[in-house]
DNA sequence: CTGTTAGCGCTTTCAC
DNA sequence: GTGAAAGCGCTAACAG
């Protein structure tokens, strides 16, 4: 059996070689200043033993552990994992691996994986903070010694770069959209309400109904498929049908459209559908569901090339480096038409 | 400015708190052996300083990482994003972080993502090989000095375990029901046909279709929704229209509803369609499309759980421990019943 | 209970 | 061009 104990070590290397550490050294880290033949040598003993350098111990001689962060609530959702496919990608490009981790929305969790990610001392971190208002989050990412970039959601009071969509314009344009087709009674699934993007959709949404002088009507009861179709049946036997539904988020759209299926309503005869961010079938589904497209990808990647741009800044500048005010990136959204809105659009 | 320029030490640590170096190491393992005076002291001179320790240092002294890496084709898929999480929460519960690696299915990616886990001297490995047959993957994985586990797709000629779906069987399972169905042209839509896991599904359709006296027809031209598009045109137009199409991946199962879709043929009453591999909307869509299943999140946990497993023996036995014989664990799959195939399900 | 000390594998002056 | 040697931050004997 050729599975070794243990991994050779650059020492044994240089032994093998029969010369010095610092050359081996110098080779693996590409060649310079080592004579061509001892250069093509000391590959060979290297190919031959195996030999791949341990990161802990350059990492302890104080260099970049070529690592970056990413917390997630799940990494399942595909949402984020777009996200992290994006950064992933980014990573790739400066040299680095992107380590992720899940909180499952979860706090203590969150806490956990930062110190986990800290203890590897990545060289920078990406979060999707599970509360933006978390004072102990808040107060762990001031004084860690790297760079910290927030996306989907931003950290309150900190210092700390975000990169989001545009909820509100973007919750905006949706319900315009409806009030354009003239929908009168106009009502608003928000799915978990206590979330960041969620707040910010619901303000936008509140905003175009108000500015038509129509009435915000908000269901924040939608958990699961149950409860959606518990909530669409009361709709449709209270005082006041709605005309159209705007839900803020990918399940409750699904969990919605499905209700209204199996009640046999009429989308968007009877009741218009219109959802918070895309997602894979909804162009398949009969009718197609119209949404608000977030530029999943474009997060992921600019938040990442914002961390490396200040990984770079950071190895630039004076260690005094007074940090910058918090930059908030908020990234423009779009409007899907396809038919669930009412919309007839030309391609099938 | 908080924002310090670098983590502090164990001996600033032990230093400020006016103890030894090792009382403190004692304190952050535990806190074994050690008064509780001194503990508690120890402990607020750590959170004061917001002490983190260096997991190089101790990666360095030997100890384990305390990460495992998972190697996959892509994060964004939610077939092995939902593996992911799974050996995920495996982790987890190991006190240990996952680092995922995605590869594209380029096995020079491949080995670029291994090699910088090892440098990193993760404590173990799961990896979807690019291309079981791959020397250079074998070859790489032999001789590493870790665990190491396979999912979804084998490595041949090694003796790592691996985790994978009973494709053949799934796929006979789904072509002997639409055999049952009474449909006699069976058409098998591969999508890519390279790969270990189409191949064995092409066997168990083979297969099947076999044993019921009737013919094969292979379709491997579909790559996106064009194809699929362009493949049932073709289908539709040429002397044997097929009454049945049995599509080997997600993504062709759904090009393949949609081109159905376009050209208004009905499912299943014209042609009925099923697809391997379950996905989100799968029941949604109308007709509902009937799916063989895989245990996903299971093939996800049992591996982590195997490496896990290994890792503690490795502990137990001998250095000259024999490893044993690969181990193929094969996982049932399972039909759902839908609509597509023909069948009426209770639920709707 | 507590402290001293010797490395872990690597990079990096500083000599040759 | 090349090598010797000093640590990086931590753990683990081994004393006390």
């Amino acid at each position: 059996m050729a599975k070794k104990i243990t991994h050779p070590t650059l020492s044994q290397v240089a032994q093998k070689a029969g010369v010095g550490t610092t050359t081996v050294s110098r080779v693996i880290n590409g060649g310079d200043r080592v004579s061509p033949r001892t250069l093509a040598h000391v590959r060979r003993v290297i190919e031959t033993l195996g030999y791949v350098p341990n990161q802990a111990a350059r990492t302890l001689k104080g260099q970049r552990t070529k690592t970056i962060g990413l917390v997630i609530p799940s990494i399942a959702d595909p949402f984020f994992s777009s996200c992290a496919e994006a950064a992933q990608a980014v990573a790739r490009v400066n040299d680095s691996l992107l380590i992720v981790t899940v909180t499952g929305n979860d706090p203590r969790n969150e806490i956990d994986n930062l110190n986990v990610l800290i203890r590897h001392r990545v060289d920078g971190l990406i979060i999707v903070p599970a509360d933006s208002h978390n004072h102990a989050l808040r107060d762990l990412l001031n004084r860690v010694a790297m760079p910290v970039v927030a996306i989907d959601r931003p950290v309150v009071n900190s210092s700390i770069t975000s990169v989001v969509a545009d909820n509100l314009k973007g919750a905006m344009l949706a319900t315009q959209h409806l009030i354009d087709h003239g929908y009168k009674r106009i009502v608003c699934l928000t799915g978990e309400s206590t979330l960041y993007t969620i707040r910010e959709r619901m303000t936008g949404y509140r905003k175009a109904i108000e500015a038509a002088h129509l009435t915000p009507i908000f269901d924040t009861s939608v958990k699961d498929y149950r409860s959606a179709e518990y909530a669409i049946k009361n709709l449709l036997e209270g005082p006041h049908t709605p005309d159209a539904i705007f839900t803020l988020k990918n399940s409750t759209t699904i969990y919605a459209f499905e209700a209204l299926q199996k009640f046999n309503i009429a989308v968007p005869e009877s009741i218009a559908l219109l959802g918070f961010d895309d997602f894979e079938l909804a162009s398949t589904v009969r009718p197609s569901i119209s949404v608000i497209e977030q530029p999943v990808e474009e997060i992921g990647r600019r938040a990442a090339e914002i961390l490396f741009e200040q990984l770079f800044d950071e190895h630039k500048t004076a260690p005094t480096a007074s940090s910058q005010p918090a930059r908030q990136i908020k990234l423009k959204t779009r409007l899907i038409q396809r038919h669930s809105c009412g919309c007839t659009p030309p391609i099938a």
